[in-house]
DNA sequence: GGCCGGCGATATGTATACAATGATCGCGCA
DNA sequence: TGCGCGATCATTGTATACATATCGCCGGCC
């Protein structure tokens, strides 16, 4: 059976001979893992069977076993004791948390993101901000999701606190979950040139108008949600009948 | 050789009969390492092998590689790729990023706990100050050090965000091993009783004199540190032969 | 006498084998 | 015919065995 793997493992990613440190392996898995996880690919609730991402990448669920705990950590998936691993599906109270964590964290960066801000941030900034438009205009959903989770970040980045960056990071991807299970089909999270206009505040160096721009930007996002509480798994039966 | 440890196991912690869930186990250990790190009694850039944590507490190699991971993911071990763990030795860029944060959340926070704050989350607080101080005065410095942690952890716990309370609990175990490596002897990070003043900001529900008072507060434990840049590994030997 | 290179020990990385547990399906009985 | 119960199966949790890389040491060589 491990034969097959290898033999599958080799065709499939087409390494030449030299398989990779092992470590950069582990990487490359969780980030596809992970796209898959933010671009939708994996809804939340999918099961992910440790055997069968193990033979799809071609390593053993040792491995697998890693990098789902990482996930775990991350919050994109949820480990449940005997019942294995699956896409997180957020709560609404933990959707509004990240909603609350991303206008504290995210708006506070804005004033030093503009202070920091380079031309060469800006050009690229521009250019996500472009292919984002773009891939929502030819119907990409997915690659759209994933650069909008992008944008934010690569923004929170450039204040230059690597802790407060990576925490925005997650923020995003979880987001991303969010709209998952509560956004509106057809509505994306992000308006289509809110991004851009953010870009104008930052390039005129103007920190408050970026900061206020951002509070209604996420509020705006929180705002086109539908949370409705789908009370799916233990539905409160002393509640429904108490009355 | 795995009979003698279950033996031990059995025996070491006369856990009766049934041996508990596992996860729980598992819980625990990391509580333990955890602790020790926080506490300083494993001091940053001590080793952690794995062969020695399995024996200690009597599980596998494999039970003590998942904590470690965890562990590392909150950057309280850092993990080189063939050379195992060990405590993190946090950078003087880090610590700087660290309290940064902590001024944007923990600040940011206080008047949703003013807010929110109820006649037992004041009782608790004030016991955890009491405690802390007098562990200050007998010299107990470890068991200070945590309860100042906790402290704050427990604090952002009441805005009611699990997200953020999550982060503000990490930030303060980086904290601690941030005291460990830059603080003074004898200086602890919280002056004795910064805690009861800021108790008595949120009980007469001033959550902007909070606020302010937070913000020195870190300010002072940030200022009383000794950031030398040890420049321990890899001297930058060009910079230094450059002139 | 000092330095380079090989060698052995040690510790980690990975895979696999085994055990335990929860879910599913089928059967018997009411 | 519907329900409860038991067996089987699938899947995860844990330990161990093996492969591999790194570090320190020692001998030979310059």
């Amino acid at each position: 059976m491990n034969q097959r793997q290898t033999v599958a493992e080799r065709g499939g990613a087409g390494r030449p001979g030299k398989r990779g440190d092992g470590a950069e392996r582990h990487e490359e898995i969780h980030r596809s893992i992970s796209d898959a996880i933010i671009e939708h690919r994996l809804r939340p609730g999918a099961r992910l069977r440790e055997d069968a991402l193990a033979e799809v990448f071609g390593i053993s669920r040792t491995g697998i076993r890693k990098i789902l705990q990482r996930l775990a950590l991350e919050q994109l998936v949820t480990l449940t004791p005997r019942r294995g691993a699956s896409v997180t599906r957020p709560t609404a109270d933990e959707a509004k948390d990240v909603f609350d964590a991303r206008q504290m964290v995210e708006c506070g960066l804005m004033p030093e993101v503009a202070r920091r801000i380079t031309a060469e941030d800006l050009r690229e900034l521009r250019d996500m901000a472009l292919r984002e438009r773009q891939a929502l205009k030819s119907g990409e959903q997915s690659t759209a999701i994933r650069l909008s989770a992008d944008f934010h970040a690569r923004l929170a980045c450039i204040a230059g606190n690597a802790t407060l960056a990576d925490f925005v990071e997650r923020l995003c991807s979880r987001s991303s979950l969010i709209l998952a299970v509560y956004g509106n089909p057809g509505h994306l999270g992000c308006e289509s040139h809110d991004h851009d206009d953010l870009i104008g505040h930052l390039a005129a160096g103007n920190g408050e108008r970026a900061q206020a721009f951002m509070s209604r930007h996420l509020k705006a996002i929180e705002a086109s949600l539908s949370i409705v509480e789908e009370e799916a798994e233990a539905p409160d039966l002393h509640r429904i009948f108490s009355d």
